[in-house]
Order: structure tokens, then C-alpha cells, then sequence
DNA sequence: CTAATCTTGTGAAATGATTCACAAGCCCCG
DNA sequence: CGGGGCTTGTGAATCATTTCACAAGATTAG
């Protein structure tokens, strides 16, 4: 498959979000147009980040909402579940631990762990806290597709490289640090702080 | 001033967590192909960035690295202290409120709102949670650059609506929603199931 | 059945971002 | 003080993404 561009994912999943809205309103069918006005785009970008794909719709009908919705879901990955492993129990970690909508979307976490012995062996939602120091035997078992990483960012390399050995190939990243990762492993950021700068240099180029 | 794209100002930020970083070191000079080495990218990225703001380094030397740290946090808008009001003290409100990262970056949070009884009066490091209802009168005197919404989905338009109407101009929102503003309001989002799925799509494409 | 109306799918054009490549400036050594 | 070695700053070239524009298929009304 040729390579297809991060801003398309981005958009697609956007799509998905507004497809599920539509599909419990008993919409059947769709436009690129309808689809573009929900997600700030525009009806020729739809159509472009479909075609990529194949060819879903219906001239003179549109799309029909819930097939599209499947084929989309099937394109991204999420009709399977996902195994998510948690390490860094904190505050962030907490809240993730804690959020349905991981859930909803079958991101089905199955550990956290943490290094404070104040923390381990507390529930978060039916979680058990875990000892970090068990995380490398048990990630076999475990066997996640995906880590979040939550921990402090002096803290994140090492974790990196350690469930990167276990055979891990997915990695979201919270701590606000590059991190380093061998081939054939993907990292994401999700950086807080750097989205309020970028905020705030917006706020100040403005005038 | 000519219009900047969002990838450079990301990188811009980056760059001045590397150029902190090295400035606690001690080093006095840094090349952009240093630079480009810790954040993943190339010299040449590096020095086309910074072109655009201006000529900063020395030919054969490279930059300064304070001089270039100050110039960065100059251009982001980071000189000034930034007052901001979080809206929503669940537990990604409450993880925002507490995190010591934005204060060291003078990100300030001036106060939080809820609409549960059971957390209005609780304290957050400080910061006693008011109560939502107060939030229109109180914005005048808080008079935030900043606000972050941390409230479930649907709450999210409103607050929006309302915060907008009281003349804030920047807006980071964490419900996963798309949100609609005024012109001249600007609204970024932190989208962590968003980025989850797009994390799901290398995964499945990489195969 | 025909005409008018929609809406898709997609090459081609336009716009935007990154990479290349090198002249020019600066430093340091001898 | 001259030459070699670095490193910047920046047009030009390349690569990527978005927008345009329209033929072609589908639907609806009469
Ligand atoms: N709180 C926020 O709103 C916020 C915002 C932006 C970024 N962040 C980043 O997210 C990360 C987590 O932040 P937080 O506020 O949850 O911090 P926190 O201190 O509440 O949580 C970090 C947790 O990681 C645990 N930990 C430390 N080393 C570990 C290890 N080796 N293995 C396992 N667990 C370990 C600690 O015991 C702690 O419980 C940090 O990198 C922080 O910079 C947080
Ligand atoms: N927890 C996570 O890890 C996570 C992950 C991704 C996205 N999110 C999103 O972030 C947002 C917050 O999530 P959370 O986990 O903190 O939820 P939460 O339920 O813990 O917190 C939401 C808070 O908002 C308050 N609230 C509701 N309506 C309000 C209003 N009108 N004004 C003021 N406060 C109001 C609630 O009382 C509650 O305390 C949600 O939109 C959620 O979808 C959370």
C-alpha cells in the first residue's frame, strides 16, 4: 500500500467519530459534502482521503453511513481489540486507566504498573496496580499492542527500551521527551505542554 | 508577518526544550545539526526554521545557545506569564491543575470550575474548584489568555460559547469534540483517543 | 423515457513544505 | 595574515498535500 499521509489518518478518524454521531441519529446515507461542513474540511478533501482506499459511495447518493463507518474502522485497525499496557500510574496514568471511551473503542487495558509502593497493589477501576519491576516478565503473557507510557520524562527512555525488547510495537508517549526506538516500532507524543505553547504562539503571532 | 505553518512552530518548541536542556549543561554554543540530531530532524530544517524569524547564529560557530533560547521563547510568546482558567476538575482537570511542567513555563493556573457538588470546594494544589455557574461573572477579573476544557464531550460547545463570549481568545480543549469559535478565537485539541487510533493505523498498515 | 439534479471519483493544477546545494562569513592555526 | 575547515542563511529544486474542475454514474420528477 503506498504510503498515506498522517493529516489523512487524522481526518478518517475524525470521519468515524461523525459517521457513529449519524449512525445512531438512523442516518443511512451520507454526502462528502455533509461529512466535509462536520469536520471543517471540504468535500473534495473527503473524497481524496477515501479514494485513497478504494471507492465507497454512491454517485448522486453519497455514502452509505454505516458501511462506511465499517470500512473506516476496518482501514484504521479498530475492528479487532487492542491490548493496552499502562506504565506510570500517576495522575495521567490514572486518568487513562480510568477512561470509558478507550473501552467503547475496544482499547481494552489490561495492566498498569507504577515504581511507588504507595501506588502499587491500588485499583483503578478494576485495575491492579503492578509492580514495574514485573513489567518485563510479564509483558510475554500480557502480550499488548500498545504501551502508554506516563511516567516522568527521565523515566520514559528506559521503559521505551525495555518493552521495545519485549516485542512491543506500539508506544503512546505522554512524558514531554524524544525518545529513541529501534526499527519497526512506532512512537507517538501526545505533549500537553507543546500544544499550549503552539497555543500560545498563535495567540501572539495574531496581532 | 508572513504566515508560519504549525510544523514549524512544533519544532520550534521542541527545539527550545533541547536548547534548556543544554543551556543547564553549560553549553555556550550549538549547532543546527546538533539541534537537528536531538530532535529527529535535519540541519537543514533546523536553520529554515529559524529563517524565518530572523538570522540568529554565527557562520562557523552556530548559535548562542541562551541568546537562541531567548529569541525562541520570544517568538512563542513564553516571555510573558500566561493566566489560565481550567474548566472541567475531573480527572484530566485535576491532572492539568497539578501539573508542575506548565508553572515552570509560567503557564499559570488561576482557578478551576466544576459542576459537581461533590468537587466544588475540593482544592487541586491551591486552587480551590468554583463553581461553573460562577464562571461567566468571574472571567472579567480572572481575565484568563488561556483556557482549558476538560469537560465531557457534550458540556464542551457550551463553555466554548461562554468563554468566548467573555472575550478569551485561546482555547485548548481535551473533550473529544469538534468545537466551533468565533473569528478571532483560536482552539486547539488534545485528542488522546484520536491519537490512540492513528497509533492502531501504522500498526495495521505496517503489515 | 427524458431531462434535470445530485454526487462521486480522479486526473491536473496550484499551493505548501522539505531538502539540496552552495556562496559567504567566521574562527583558528600556523 | 593567509588558508583550511566549519557552519550559517537562502534561493532553487524536489517532494507532498490540497484544491480545482469535470466526466460519468445514479436518482428523481414528470
Ligand atoms: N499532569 C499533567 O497534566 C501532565 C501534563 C503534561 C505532561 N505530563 C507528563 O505526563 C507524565 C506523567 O505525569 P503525571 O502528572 O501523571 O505525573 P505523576 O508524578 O503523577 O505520575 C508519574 C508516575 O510514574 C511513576 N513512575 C516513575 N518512574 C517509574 C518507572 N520507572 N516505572 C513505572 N512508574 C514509574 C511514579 O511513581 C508516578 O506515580 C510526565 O512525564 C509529565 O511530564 C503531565
Ligand atoms: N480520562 C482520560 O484519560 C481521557 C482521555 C481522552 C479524553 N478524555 C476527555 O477529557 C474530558 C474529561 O475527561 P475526564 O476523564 O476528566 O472526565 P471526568 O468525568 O473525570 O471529568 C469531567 C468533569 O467535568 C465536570 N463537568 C461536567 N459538565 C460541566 C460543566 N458544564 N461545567 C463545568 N464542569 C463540568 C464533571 O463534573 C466532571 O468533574 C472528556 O471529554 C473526556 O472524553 C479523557
Amino acid at each position: 500500500m503506498k504510503h498515506i499521509a498522517e493529516s489523512t489518518v487524522r481526518r478518517l478518524s475524525r470521519y468515524l467519530r461523525f459517521l457513529e454521531g449519524e449512525e445512531e441519529l438512523g442516518a443511512e446515507t451520507i454526502s462528502s459534502d455533509d461529512l466535509a461542513t462536520l469536520g471543517g474540511t471540504t468535500s473534495a478533501q473527503v473524497r481524496k482521503d477515501l479514494s485513497f482506499f478504494g471507492s465507497f459511495g454512491t454517485r448522486g447518493r453519497g455514502y452509505s453511513v454505516p458501511a462506511l463507518a465499517r470500512r473506516i474502522r476496518e482501514i484504521l485497525g479498530l475492528e479487532r481489540e487492542w491490548r493496552v499496557v499502562i506504565v506510570g500510574a500517576g495522575r495521567v496514568g490514572a486518568a487513562l486507566a480510568q477512561y470509558r471511551g478507550f473501552r467503547e473503542r475496544r482499547f481494552n487495558v489490561v495492566a498498569a504498573y507504577d515504581a511507588d509502593p504507595a501506588r502499587i497493589g491500588t485499583s483503578l477501576n478494576g485495575i491492579v496496580v503492578r509492580d514495574q519491576r514485573t513489567l518485563d516478565a510479564d509483558l510475554q503473557a500480557l502480550n499488548p499492542g500498545i504501551v502508554l507510557i506516563a511516567v516522568p520524562p527521565e523515566a520514559a527512555q528506559p521503559i521505551v527500551d525495555r518493552v521495545a525488547r519485549a516485542g512491543v510495537r506500539g508506544i503512546l508517549n505522554f512524558a514531554p521527551t524524544a525518545l529513541r526506538v529501534p526499527d519497526g516500532v512506532v512512537v507517538r507524543s501526545v505533549d500537553m505542554a507543546l500544544e499550549l505553547e503552539i497555543l500560545a504562539y498563535a495567540l501572539t503571532a495574531a496581532k
